[in-house]
DNA sequence: AAAATAATGTTGCATCCGCAACAAAACGGA
DNA sequence: TCCGTTTTGTTGCGGATGCAACATTATTTT
C-alpha cells in the first residue's frame, strides 16, 4: 500500500494529507487504477459519469464535434490534472470527448461520499476545478480575438515561459487551429506570414517569439 | 431569522437542508446581504476573493477587456445562481468582471470552512459549479462555428423552449455581438439577411425561429 | 413634448480567411 | 531504404465579415 501511495502523494488532489490519510481516502474512494493506449476514448460528449479520473501520466484531449461536423478541440490534460470531478455531482452530460493523446495511467475515484471525505481533500477539488474553469476562461480569452492572428498570438504569449525563448505547444497545426477557431490552412498561411514578417520563428510545435 | 432563511431555502444551494440547517450554515459562512445598482462593478477581472455570492435578484453579467480593448461577453446570471464561487478555493485571479445589469440584492457567503460545512451544501456547491461550466461550454460550442450564421443559429436555438414559439435572449445586439464573437453591425446584417430568407422574426431580444 | 442619449439597422469597402485542391516534408513501419 | 501515411505548407478564389460612417428607431431625461 505504501507503495500505491507514492504516487499520489505528489498529486494536487492528495496535497497535505498524510500518507496514512491517502490510504484512508483513496480506499473510500474506491480508487482503481487503469490504462489507456494511445487512440482510446476515455469519455464521451453527452455521457455522464459518477466517477473522475486523475491523469497519473500521459496526455489527453477534450474535444468536440457538433452534429454539422465541426470540430473543436478545448482541453488538453497532463499530468496531475484531473477529468470528470465537476461532471460527477451534476446532471449535465460531458460537454467533450476526452481521448488519450498518447499511453496513459489514469487512477479513477468515485463516487464520492462526501461526508467521509477528507476537508482537505475536498478543498483540493474545488482549487482543481479551479484550474480546469481557467483554462477553459484562456481558450476564451483566445478566441475573443476578432482576428486570427490575434489569437494566435495571445495563444502563443501564454505558452511562452521566458521572453524571446523558445518554448513547444501541445497541440498539432490541427488542433491549434480547432482550438483557435480557425480553419487549419489559413492557420499556417498567417503563420508563414508572421514568420515573413519577422514576428516569430517556429518549427513544427516550437515556436519563439520575437 | 425564520423571514431570512425562508427565502434562502428556495435556493440551489441550500436545496436539501433544513431551515434549522440553513440558519446554521448560513451563520457559520457569515452569509450577508447586499444590495447593487446597476451599473456597479461587483468583481473585476484580475482580483481574487475568498466568498462567492448568490444572486437573490436582478442580472449580472460577466465580461472581459483585453488589453487590446477587445470586449468579450462571457456569461449572464440570474436569480439563484452564483459567482466566486470557483474562485474561492483557487489561487487564480478573476478571468471575469462582474457588472449589474439591473439593480439587485445578494447574499454573500465565506469565506468557508470546509470542515464546518454541511456535504449536501458542498454537494449542492459542486452541483453549481457544474452548471456555470455548463454554460461556459455553451458559450464555447457556439463559438466553435467558423460562420457567424452558425453561431447566431446555435445560439438562437439553445433559447428556442419550444419550436417556433418566440422566445427572448438575455442579451442586446452588443452584447450579443461580444458574446458570440462578432462585430455587433455584421451580426444585425447577418440577421436582417436571415430575416429576409424567411429563417426567423425577431424584433429587439426578441426571437422566433422558423 | 422636446431634446438628448442609447440601441439598432444599413451600406460601401477592403481584406481576411474559409474552402478546396495540391505540393512538400516528416514520420513510421516493413 | 523504400513506401505508405500523416502532417504541414502553399495557393487561387470568392464570399463572409470587420470596420467605419451614417440613418433610423427606441428609450430616457428634463
Amino acid at each position: 500500500m505504501k507503495k500505491l501511495t507514492a504516487e499520489l502523494k505528489t498529486l494536487p488532489l492528495f496535497a497535505g494529507l498524510t500518507e496514512e490519510e491517502i490510504a484512508t481516502q483513496s480506499d473510500a474512494l474506491r480508487g482503481q487504477r487503469s490504462r489507456a493506449e494511445r487512440g482510446e476514448t476515455l469519455l464521451r460528449q453527452g455521457e455522464q459519469t459518477e466517477r473522475c479520473g486523475i491523469l497519473l501520466e500521459g496526455v489527453l484531449q477534450g474535444y468536440r464535434i457538433e452534429e454539422d461536423g465541426t470540430f473543436s478541440v478545448v482541453s488538453t490534460l497532463s499530468p496531475g490534472m484531473m477529468f470528470g470531478e465537476i461532471l460527477m455531482f451534476s446532471d449535465h452530460p460531458s460537454p467533450v470527448t476526452l481521448t488519450a493523446m498518447t499511453d496513459c495511467r489514469i487512477l479513477y475515484l468515485g463516487p464520492f461520499d462526501l461526508s467521509h471525505t477528507h476537508p482537505r481533500l475536498i478543498h483540493n477539488l474545488f482549487a482543481l476545478i479551479g484550474s480546469e474553469y481557467w483554462a477553459l476562461h484562456q481558450k476564451i480569452r483566445y478566441c475573443s480575438h476578432l482576428s486570427l492572428r490575434k489569437r494566435i498570438l495571445s495563444y502563443l504569449r501564454d505558452h511562452e515561459t521566458e521572453a524571446k525563448k523558445p518554448f513547444s505547444v501541445p497541440l498539432d497545426r490541427n488542433g491549434m487551429a480547432a482550438y483557435l477557431n480557425a480553419d487549419r490552412s489559413a492557420l499556417s498561411r498567417e503563420l508563414s506570414r508572421m514568420k515573413k514578417e519577422g514576428i516569430l520563428e517556429y518549427r513544427k510545435n516550437r515556436f519563439r517569439l520575437l
